[in-house]
DNA sequence: TATAGTGCTTACCTTTTGTTAAGTGCTTAC
DNA sequence: GTAAGCACTTAACAAAAGGTAAGCACTATA
């Protein structure tokens, strides 16, 4: 009610267009679908190929295949192949997706507090769906 | 170099799937390529719409008209109208978007720290592209 | 002998996302 | 009188993203 809340805070132009920018930045990296779920699934250490397919619900092979050499192009990923039969691929988080650390937690503790809001206000308005 | 780092960090399988769901709950709601610019667009205080296209590149009339309709439904953003000739519609945030500010600070110090990266590495490679 | 698991890749197709260009109806500025 | 600005909307189309199903070459299991 009273509370001042960060929205009141304005930014001027050139901080906007700044900030703007870095955003892109972000997005462009780290955007879509699926990098950032990967990300997550992979924080629990290393996982092979179908491992992951698993662990992240919807993903195609092709999908995933895809969007694991653009996060292992951009330095997020490590792939490591045992060869042996039959050959097992392991990929794992590098030191720099480590510095995704606060967007990461940021991220899903806002997810967090949305889907609890999202709940509140359905069981207001008695619409209960699904 | 002998820097402990978030990524050695594991999470157990529970909290990754946790942070699986709470990660796509928030891509769910504000993923995509114009949600969050709209929203740091907003910022600096309520803008028109054409106000809003001028200050977002590279975005189109259709696209912002959908990605706000979007944003106002979820209750990011209120839409106010004058009525007038002409008549003018002005955009700004809710105090729900206040709730984003942690991670729209994340991404956009991250989008500058991997700008900075990503130069430095190019004048290491001695390949100045662009 | 058949099935499933290993890590993908390929061809084909659908869905999503987005663009451009035009138009609407009204007004003010040149 | 004509152009431009206001806030969009629509139609037609193109590009990007993603799904499905099959296949590869091999092995362990039933």
């Amino acid at each position: 009610m009273a509370k001042i809340n960060n929205c009141t805070e304005l930014l001027s132009p050139e901080a906007c267009s700044a900030n703007l920018m870095a955003v892109g930045d972000a997005l462009y990296a780290i955007g879509g679908k699926w990098k950032l779920r990967i990300i997550v699934a992979l924080k629990t250490g290393s996982k092979r190929f179908n491992e992951l397919q698993r662990s992240i619900e919807g993903i195609s092979a092709k999908a995933l295949a895809a969007e694991l050499k653009d996060l292992e192009l951009n330095g997020f990923v490590h792939r490591r192949v045992f060869t042996g039969t039959p050959v097992v691929v392991s990929y794992e988080l590098t030191e720099y997706s480590g510095t995704l650390g606060e967007v990461l937690d940021a991220l899903s503790s806002w997810g967090r507090m949305h889907r609890e809001t999202i709940k509140k206000s359905m069981r207001k308005h008695k619409n209960p769906v699904v």
